[in-house]
DNA sequence: ATTACTAGCCGTCGAGTAT
DNA sequence: TATACTCGACGGCTAGTAA
């Protein structure tokens, strides 16, 4: 049997909480819960038994199987690797280094058509400016992606003949310091992305121009 | 290919960051590494392909895979469900009244020769006695358990004629505020346990006897 | 009733190879 | 040089059935 296969089998058990205690199983309900036939579920438990992943003891009808700790470690280690590409997907990593931009956000993140909606998601007020990043290398696969798959979006409106468009936004810390990374829905990759937080970032941090910085967005929270 | 060998599959390629930007690979030797031929990593990748859960790209040599939203949808799925088993490993709930019990243990823990061990592991010293409670049902596999798969175990002495065995030990939490439960190494099953703590845990949470309380056990902390 | 063996079938694997 | 198709071989799957 395939490792991934048994790690299928034991994480079924698992979810079951034949953990610590004996769970009763009949082969052919289980086998269709986990979708193999009656045989091939015996034949597999028997196999995970035989490497000392399980314990099993055959009833009168019906089986009880349970976890060794051989296999509640053997399983933990696969755990632990799904948890570290959990991480890789919540978290992406993002360097650069502090630029001037355009100046450009600042003047959208003072919009009270923004802020409102802003203040609605996060309860909090932005400082009317951002803070532009330079970023390191080629980033546009990142940036489209962040642009595609967002948990928060501004939607646009028109104020004193002038169009703002939807604004994308995602949580973010800069340097370990919470704040918030943004695009405009329209218009193609600039290797500049701007932040915006509660607080004057470059004051607070006395960025200077050039500065590294390292930027974690976390597209799923 | 089945859910779990897709899994797998999506996995191999995440743990090489082919999460939000192009991985490049060669079947071959990507094949070798994950434990298939080129034919099959070929094939299976194109099934992951048709089933959107990947973008591919052919190159002259070689080919870049990138996975699709719906795969890191697909991913964290089986990430979540993995995180839950990972919880119910790491934290095994039980639950009980508090009894008075025989007092044994307040001896046991105001032995300098145990003190001074349970100082060295939690750098804090044990309240001189414990608070026992009697466990709701059947626990015993789950208490032979937590007996053989330990991380802390003080070791036994001899003091005035008398001698103190080894005793297992395990993080744990009553009503949410840190302790530590006792066995001792020797000794058959009873439905009584013991806690350990820096404080007077009756008299800081008022406890009667009779009274219920929830434990966590942490066999992995 | 239910587990698990046997036998035959079916699908997956990978060597060979076209592109 | 690579990917990916074809096809023969092998292994795993399940129906039938013994225990």
């Amino acid at each position: 049997m395939k490792k991934f296969e048994a790690i299928y089998m034991l994480s079924e058990i698992a979810m079951r909480d034949g953990i610590y205690r004996y769970l009763t199983i009949k082969t052919g309900v289980f086998g269709r819960e986990i979708g193999f036939s009656q045989q091939s579920t015996s034949r597999k438990l028997n196999e995970l038994y035989s490497q000392g992943l399980i314990d099993k003891v055959v009833l009168i009808r019906g089986l009880k199987v349970k976890i060794t700790k051989k296999g509640i470690d053997y399983l933990m280690d696969e755990i632990k690797k799904m948890g570290l590409i959990g991480e890789k997907i919540r978290r992406i990593i993002i360097e650069g280094s502090v630029t001037s931009g355009m100046g450009e956000g600042t003047y959208y993140m003072s919009r009270e058509g923004y802020i409102r909606q802003f203040m609605s998601f996060f309860g909090e007020r932005p400082y009317p400016g951002t803070l532009n990043i330079l970023l390191d290398n080629e980033m546009g696969e990142i940036i489209s992606f962040l642009k595609s798959n967002y948990r928060y979006r501004l939607n646009g409106f028109r104020e004193m003949e002038r169009t703002f468009g939807d604004v994308i936004l995602h949580r973010a810390t800069l340097n370990g310091h919470p704040c918030f990374i943004i695009f405009p829905e329209r218009g193609h990759y600039e290797n500049v992305v701007e932040i915006v937080s509660s607080e004057n970032l470059r004051n607070k941090f006395s960025l200077k121009d050039g500065d590294r910085v390292k930027l974690e967005v976390f597209p799923y929270d």
